[in-house]
DNA sequence: GCTACTCCTTAGCCTCGCTAATTACCAACG
DNA sequence: CGTTGGTAATTAGCGAGGCTAAGGAGTAGC
């Protein structure tokens, strides 16, 4: 809206570099940004031969919470049961996790991480996070201060 | 490595909470898991008569940045020229961008937000912002501070 | 034992990354 | 002047991963 402006040049308008002047209106937009866009280039760091982003969410939840039903994944990862589904299979094809049958109930099914899934995860989380860290280590302690403490509220912030 | 371990419990090894002991050599893996899990949580924010996040990216550099071709819009957005191009052809179609040829260059192509166009991105800004608007607004205002700090940090990481 | 419910899965659609190959155009050189 | 090479955009086709809708298996309750 206010939006028809014809001129296709309202360069400066909308965000320009950094929160200009308001500063609640304007720190969901700008950390949105800075989120989704940070998050794009970290989702680019990782190679063919590799675990896809949701795999390794997938693997490093398993690896923290212990064996869980595709449900309780799909539910942990924001994610439909259809989806979890196919992200569960395409780790069992590789090796990475086993499918079992619930003790008790016969409908669900438990995923479980193998040793090889363990170790997939450990070994990519590292190499993952290589070029953060690389990044990261040009700061001073004071901007990584404020970066960790940015992570614990973000995690709260999502926490539903 | 370390990874053979038969036991399907390996809760709490992995990075339980908040990072526990290792400053810096956490801070990549903390800050990793909480941008990938607060961006997918703000992706899952749009509904389907909207623009894609990809689509929505784009006419938000154009709002920005003025005309661009598709080879600079997908260094820009860091992805190849071929999916820049669809991406431009799904916002043509929709009327909020217009190809225009380039005045001296005929390989090149413009593309150039429509009036339409900056009004969507105006639009669905405010609304995309607006789940995220309503977390913060349960922070105080040190936490803010700090999240917005975190903002123009990762700005300046992600900045090749 | 039949019915209803729950959980997982299959089938089929969409977006959006990618690579490889094609087309259109510019520039430079014989 | 024509060919040859480089560059920009596109088309074709693949894979991952969202989704909804519909199907199959198992549990629970009457």
């Amino acid at each position: 809206m206010t939006g028809a402006t014809p001129t296709p040049f309202p360069a400066g308008a909308a965000h320009g570099d950094a929160a200009p002047d308001d500063p609640t209106g304007d720190l969901a937009v700008e950390l949105r940004i800075a989120l989704l866009r940070t998050a794009r280039r970290l989702r680019s760091q990782k190679s063919v031969d590799d675990l896809t982003d949701a795999q390794f969410s997938v693997l490093a939840h398993l690896h923290v919470h212990g064996p869980r039903t595709p449900g309780e994944l799909a539910e942990a990862e924001h994610v439909r049961p259809p989806s979890m589904t196919r992200t569960v299979a395409a780790l069992e094809g590789a090796g990475w996790v086993q499918r079992t049958g619930h003790p008790d109930d016969g409908r669900q099914v438990l995923v479980l991480l193998t040793a090889a899934g363990a170790a997939a995860v450990e070994e990519t989380r590292a190499r993952r996070s290589a070029w953060l860290r690389e990044r990261l280590a040009r700061l001073d302690d004071d901007e990584r201060a404020t970066l960790a403490a940015a992570a614990r509220l973000l995690r709260a912030v999502v926490q539903e």
